[in-house]
DNA sequence: CGACGGTTTGACAATCATCAAATACAGTGG
DNA sequence: CCACTGTATTTGATGATTGTCAAACCGTCG
């Protein structure tokens, strides 16, 4: 299994996300590595934070979807955002954080401990992942908040679909436009505030329109390029410098 | 006019604001207000940054309302959130960031530079203000992404306006639960992804039913606990100690 | 085989959008 | 001081998107 990335042995998606990010040295890479060795399990639909605890460690997805979500009083749910393999949650610097949301796991996740970058110095490339990463999880909120307010049953969830494809190729787990996707409609129902019945409808129509093929807890986008002009769907650009040397993970 | 923050004669709303985050001391204070002793002015309606742009700095907001946006291709707009005296845009960790929306004046704003944290140490207060606006500004997001997916245009509405009284009391804003809200109809449809026709007729149910009153650019909430309960509210939690020692600007 | 979670389908209802016009309001210039 | 202009608010009539409820279907697992 030969890596695009070179040097490491044992390539995984959340250290090639992070090696997509930042040039992180050797040393780091080995943190990153032991840290991932020492990972705990949360089983599907299980909470892995409740809101208003106290945030001990950020907390890295190693494998497996997780995301963060409100209750209402009433039983409404809103799914906030999506935790893939590589993402970070509970980065904090304010002094005894707690978490402002409740963080589950929609299928068996595995977590590590993130490693603390070295220093706050210039050249801590660890540290600026992690940096890129915060100011991309800000740019995928403000995505679904455009998707929320202001687009169409159709447009939210073709946008989503392809949102999943960019960062599922960051982590490198997307090959030939088709990636796992491990929700119900009932989950895509509540991240887009649409009912379930809804969201069915709409991927029929996706369907019948060759626009993508979803089953199986998997999606291929057929027309990505079509389907970005649809929705406006425009890749999250956050550094001067493309931000994500790597692009093509093929 | 006596401030209830004590010690600083010549009292502001970004000031008093940070100042119920963190115990800022002294020599921050003063360098607080040098920085807002050099300000730039945006008109209404004009963009502060554009999306992609590089920031150069974090910015503060001094006076007056902005708020982040995106347009979609066809015309369709939606406002991300808002910035309000003592909120803090553009503080990003990442090397060479770029905005990731466009940044607009509502009104005529004037802004400062913010000041950088002396030290990455842990006893740095001001690094803490910011790490708490930082929290804060997420959280707000969170509120708003809920709001969109899951709540009505009733509660969405009322929602949004107990959020404005939250933040405005934190920078001294509020008095008696009436404060300032200097937005037309039109900004809060594209707020809360609703039509300026529905917000009208949504806003005079409010009326009607004495929750609240809005006129001339300001809200006097009415029955701000029946408000809480029927939208839900919460206000924003980030650490563990209340996070906003002062609670009760009065 | 039966139970269960998830998907699909249909009939109907409600929320909210659209379009169009009237009214109110603030600022400007005569 | 008062028309005049432009922007914001308000109102009405109609329609589309999406929700609700209920049942059927389908695959998997014990």
């Amino acid at each position: 299994m030969t890596s695009p990335h070179g040097r490491s042995m044992e390539w995984t998606p959340p250290l090639g996300r992070l090696q997509g990010l930042a040039d992180i040295p050797e040393v780091d890479e080995q943190r990153l590595k032991d840290a991932m060795r020492r990972t705990r399990t949360v089983a599907a639909r299980r909470d892995i934070w409740l809101e208003g605890e106290p945030i001990v460690c950020a907390t890295m997805i190693v494998t497996g979807w997780a995301c963060r979500t409100r209750l209402l009083a009433d039983g409404r749910r809103q799914i906030l955002g999506f935790l893939l393999p590589g993402d970070i949650v509970g980065m904090c610097r304010q002094p005894e954080p707690v978490a402002i949301a409740v963080v589950s796991a929609i299928t068996d996740v595995t977590l590590c401990d993130a490693p603390l970058p070295r220093s706050a110095s210039e050249s801590d490339e660890l540290g600026r992942a992690y940096a890129i990463c915060a100011a991309l999880d800000e740019a995928y909120l403000l995505n679904h908040i455009t998707r929320l307010g202001r687009q169409t049953a159709y447009e939210r969830l073709a946008h989503l679909m392809l949102e999943f494809g960019e960062r599922l190729a960051g982590a490198g787990l997307i090959s030939g436009n088709r990636f796992p996707m491990p929700l119900t409609q009932e989950y895509l129902g509540d991240t887009l505030g649409l009912t379930s019945v809804h969201i069915n409808r709409t991927l029929q129509q996706l369907r019948r329109e060759h626009m993508l093929e979803a089953a199986n807890g998997h999606v291929t986008l057929l027309e990505p390029d079509a389907l970005a002009a649809i929705t406006d769907y425009k890749p999250a650009r956050v550094c001067r410098q493309g931000s994500r040397a790597r692009r093509d993970p093929c």
